[in-house]
DNA sequence: GCCGTTTTCGGCCCGACTGTTTTCAGTCG
């Protein structure tokens, strides 16, 4: 983990050198950072093997920073980036994070006024002491209020699940406009990103300035930030910002190019154009003056000697390598998906209605209607009293109630099998809610963590340990328990995990609620690295919820999964053999 | 500070917009 620790050093140390209004050395501390980030191998292994000269190997490492790094492995601090600190005490991470405060003005902020940290930034800003300041006025005062406003009232981020309707709505309005030729959805939005700062729009049009009137007086637009020939800027009333921008249409796929890939994989990009002596920018691929590329994206890419690469992917993780060597993994798709194992009914209704059926049928139409092969039913058991969970008596008589209405749709020539399950509780011990001899009887079991979230990491660990010990126990539900903006994920050793689920045969699961997305990207793809099986599954608890697979989906694509490693794309026989029993 | 089919010096990703200025710096994506 030393890699994100220096990388976090050296992007620190970029900051500090831009502040100073040093010339092209933080380019060169940004580089070493990005490329320490994307490093596959440890860099303290690097550099017990092969001390300094191996470190000179990593790109973007010359003589001093491989010294830095060194120094770094071998006392656990960089002298000249402690001096920096002392020098300027202030927190740049936290500030720059309100919207329109930069290294440069928080430099002058922390000389005029002290201002180390967001606390002091507010204290200077309410009592006015900022507009009068060289260089800062009153609209430059009252937008860092406001963005500090919005700092505190959401983070800043939004869910995509939250995001993602709203901007296929606008999309949609605007696409009704004849003006419009072309249009489409970029940035985080179109990486499918689990939480979105802003939307970004771009569109192609002969009369730009009707598109832009338009979109600046759509229904919620709550303030219009700025409003150019080509770029428009809005806040909805939901809280996050739209941006728009209108671009020739030979731009159009050098845009899309740009304004989606995140900032790396762009640096990365316009480095290998320069390489080859070309020049990348939104407007296209140019060879001095001349215009190579850039109608669509698959022309950038291939006029730069790479392949088209999926969106999601695009955060410099080693796609770009890949690409160049024709390697690019062949990503999940929304049509490979032939159920959804986890899908919550009323067990109340089992409980004490004579109506039981109802539910479970209309969730299995819902499933037909997506063309799903099977669907499970995966309620909650019998300690979490507040979701009505069954206990061994309730889910033996749901199993009767799916056997029965599976014959049914047998006789009505529905094309769809209904397998029974159950989400079972991994008690603070690891053990199981529900006894052995009913859970056997199931046609599979999902477990998870329902309770007891703050245990220490060698705890949970072992607790999820002795759960996939269990010959009963197929999958584990949102394996590490997050809740986006909510909660953190419960402490646990993620390697150790990988290791039992592999050894045990054990599934996990990527749930696609938008609030959990879990297991997220960076686990899947530790997972699929390791050969452990996982599955997409919506955790619905209305039958609508069915359609959040794709957010699944997206997850497990920004996570590099295949089909193959995802196991309810299988066939209903081939999935069945995946289960212990 | 780093790098090299423009290779040991000279360039570094790049353009739009805003707010402050009165020709441009800072920020963003």
């Amino acid at each position: 983990m030393k890699n994100k620790e220096l990388a976090k050093i050296f992007n620190d140390m970029s900051r500090f050198l831009r502040m100073e209004g040093v010339a092209f050395k933080p380019y060169a501390y940004e580089r070493a950072a990005i490329s320490l980030e994307s490093l596959e191998k440890e860099v303290s292994e690097i550099y017990s093997k092969g001390g300094t000269k191996a470190l000179l190997e990593i790109s973007g490492v010359g003589k001093a920073i491989a010294d830095h790094i060194e120094e770094y492995l071998k006392t656990g601090k960089i002298k000249v980036y402690e001096e920096q600190k002392k020098k300027l005490p202030i927190n740049l991470d936290e500030l720059t994070k309100v919207e329109g405060m930069g290294a440069k003005k928080a430099k002058i902020l922390y000389e005029k006024l002290g201002v180390k940290n967001i606390k002091d930034l507010e204290k200077v800003v309410k009592a006015h002491k900022v507009a009068p300041l060289f260089g800062f006025g009153e609209k430059t005062e009252k937008n860092i209020l406001q963005g500090l406003e919005f700092l505190k009232k959401d983070k800043g981020r939004f869910s995509v699940g939250n995001i993602l309707p709203t901007a296929r709505n606008i999309l949609e309005k605007l696409k009704n406009l004849k003006e419009v030729k072309t249009i489409g959805l970029a940035g985080s939005v179109r990486r499918r990103k689990e939480t979105i700062g802003d939307v970004d729009i771009l569109a192609v049009s002969e009369k730009p300035e009707k598109v832009m009137n338009f979109f600046v007086k759509l229904d919620g637009v709550e303030k219009v930030w700025g409003k150019g020939g080509t770029k428009a800027s809005i806040r909805m009333k939901e809280g996050f910002d739209i941006d728009l921008r209108i671009v020739p249409e030979k731009s159009y796929g050098s845009a899309l190019q740009y304004f989606t890939g995140n900032k790396d994989h762009n640096i990365i990009t316009r480095r290998i154009a320069i390489d080859k002596g070309l020049k990348l920018s939104e407007y296209g691929v140019f060879k001095g003056e001349k215009y190579i590329a850039g109608k669509t994206e698959e022309d950038v890419y291939k006029a730069i000697g790479l392949n088209w690469m999926p969106p999601e992917i695009r955060e410099n993780q080693g796609e770009i390598e890949l690409s160049l060597k024709n390697k690019l993994p062949n990503l999940i798709e929304q049509k490979d998906i032939k159920g959804d194992l986890h899908c919550h009914s009323k067990p109340d209704e089992v409980k004490h209605s004579k109506n039981s059926k109802n539910l479970i049928k209309e969730i299995a139409k819902t499933a037909i209607k997506k063309g799903y092969e099977y669907i499970g039913i995966s309620d909650h058991t019998k300690f979490l009293r507040i979701d009505d969970g069954l206990d061994e008596k309730g889910l033996l008589k749901q199993h009767e109630v799916i056997k029965e209405i599976n014959k049914e749709f047998i006789k009505q020539k529905f094309d769809i099998h209904i397998l029974h399950g159950c989400e079972a509780n991994i008690m603070p011990d690891g053990s199981i809610d529900i006894e052995n001899a009913v859970l056997e009887k199931l046609d599979y079991v999902i477990a998870g963590v329902h309770s007891s979230f703050k245990m220490s990491k060698q705890e949970m660990t072992e607790r999820l340990i002795k759960a996939m010990g269990n010959p009963n126990i197929d999958i584990i539900s949102h394996p590490t328990g997050r809740l986006i903006g909510k909660r953190d994920e419960y402490q646990l050793d993620f390697d150790k995990i990988l290791e039992t689920a592999k050894r045990t045969g054990t599934i996990l699961e990527i749930n696609s609620s938008p609030y959990r997305l879990d297991l997220r990207d960076i686990y899947i793809r530790r997972a699929k690295n390791q050969g452990v099986k996982m599955i997409i599954n919506t955790d619905s608890h209305q039958k609508e919820q069915l359609g959040l697979m794709e957010y699944g989906v997206s997850m497990a694509r920004r996570g590099w999964a295949e089909a193959s490693d995802i196991v309810n794309t299988l066939s209903l026989q081939n999935l069945m053999k995946n289960f212990k029993k």
